[in-house]
DNA sequence: CGCAATTTTGATTTTGCTCAAAATGAGTGG
DNA sequence: CCACTCATTTTGAGCAAAATCAAAATTGCG
């Protein structure tokens, strides 16, 4: 394997207060690997035992029921850490990852994350702030699915990966990783159906313009009101 | 005010590994203070400036929505640490604590936090265990609410009360702090009505049965199965 | 071109919410 | 101790949102 370039880590959060030198320690014990689209790089209930940072792609972080039904809990962007379940103190991954788009991600063994906790400094509070912050997003995404009816959680999703992975487009704002009308339904507990029949009139609206598993959204703030109403 | 008893932390997890004279210093540095039913303890937005720890009652954590409307994402039993904010590097509390029952609880000025990880052996590791549950049972919960139908969500919702705070009675075993129908409707994103002719319809069955803010499983097996279904 | 995955759309059914009102119980103050 | 008030609980009726059932249409890919 060639040697990983030290600018793929430099000044991504959770190494940014390190020296080329340290950096060079961290990718020395690095495994990099690339994923396709629909390919799991772990799965809940199995063994933790490497922790990950996305460097290209997009993944989904799903669960699924014994009745075999599934949702998604969220999304995970490039540069952040995921799989950090010895973070946790647990043994076992809580959920599983798969990739939404073809995707790279380095992983350590989970051996030297207290290794990396207690020499690298700023590494562990990035951490935390990572885990803080996904704990408040469940928490709200919770609190929607609870409180909200369907139009307002689709809406909702939706401006919530353009927030996280919206490029500018001619037309408006597209996600910039696959999405089918299914993914939606995972994400907000509902039907593909349903969210077939929210993108259509959203799209007679001019709200949004879809395609097959690829949306731009063209009115965000259109948007925005419908999940305030 | 009189100085606390050591007994008061003794074999907890986050203090188990300590010696008598660190859990002297512990307590010589903590506020203890009597929460009555319905109080809040802190609350969501709130400047994080404590952490604490329940040692007797019961709490509910609790988020509102802008529209008013609120749903309980969990309880806290006696000997766990709550709005431990700074683990996480927010300033701000997500949630809101509201004692459920009359409650007693220690507390601590965040800055002593970092002093707290670093000096006593066992106390970061119990704490993001702590944490690393409590992002479980959300992540459970959230999955539960977004697949499942409203009647095995109650049932649920009444099994995680009883695994957490249920005690042998003469009828079967009974939650041990007061919850209303409006309680259990907040807990599972539904009505006061819809939970109250659930609970009668399981009390014809004898399954359960329940007075005014008091509820008694007296056929916990059945609730297991209605929770399967 | 044919196939499989994705999306759309219509018809029907069901769940659980809303609206409405009454019954019950617990605590308070006279 | 009793009357009164307020919170909680129960129950009924009607309705609406969204699920389910059922096809068909579309699209991208091998």
């Amino acid at each position: 394997m060639p040697k990983l370039d030290e600018s793929l880590l430099t000044g991504l959060p959770p190494f940014s207060l390190l020296d080329r030198a340290q950096i060079r320690e961290i990718l020395d014990q690095a495994v990099s690997r690339r994923y396709d689209e629909g390919t799991a790089i772990f799965r809940e209930g199995h063994d933790a035992d490497r922790f990950y940072l996305l460097l290209d792609g997009y993944l989904r972080v799903i669960r699924s029921t014994p009745g075999g039904e599934q949702i998604i809990v969220l999304h995970i962007s490039p540069g952040q850490l995921f799989g950090i379940a010895p973070a946790l103190q647990r043994d076992t991954y809580p959920a599983t990852a798969i990739a939404a788009a073809e995707s790279i991600a380095l992983s350590w063994p989970v051996r030297v994350w207290d290794d990396f906790i207690t020499r690298y400094p700023g590494f562990a509070t990035e951490s935390y702030k990572t885990l803080g912050q996904r704990l408040g997003q469940i928490q709200e995404t919770l609190t929607e699915m609870a409180t909200q009816a369907v139009e307002k959680r689709v809406a909702c999703a939706l401006l919530r990966m353009v927030h996280q992975s919206g490029r500018k487009s001619d037309k408006g704002i597209e996600i910039a990783f696959p999405v089918t009308r299914q993914n939606i339904s995972d994400m907000t507990g509902t039907t593909l159906h349903t969210v077939s029949r929210l993108l259509s009139a959203w799209q007679k609206d001019g709200i949004v313009e879809s395609t097959r598993k690829h949306i731009v959204v063209t009115d965000p703030h259109a948007l925005v009101v419908l999940s305030e109403a």
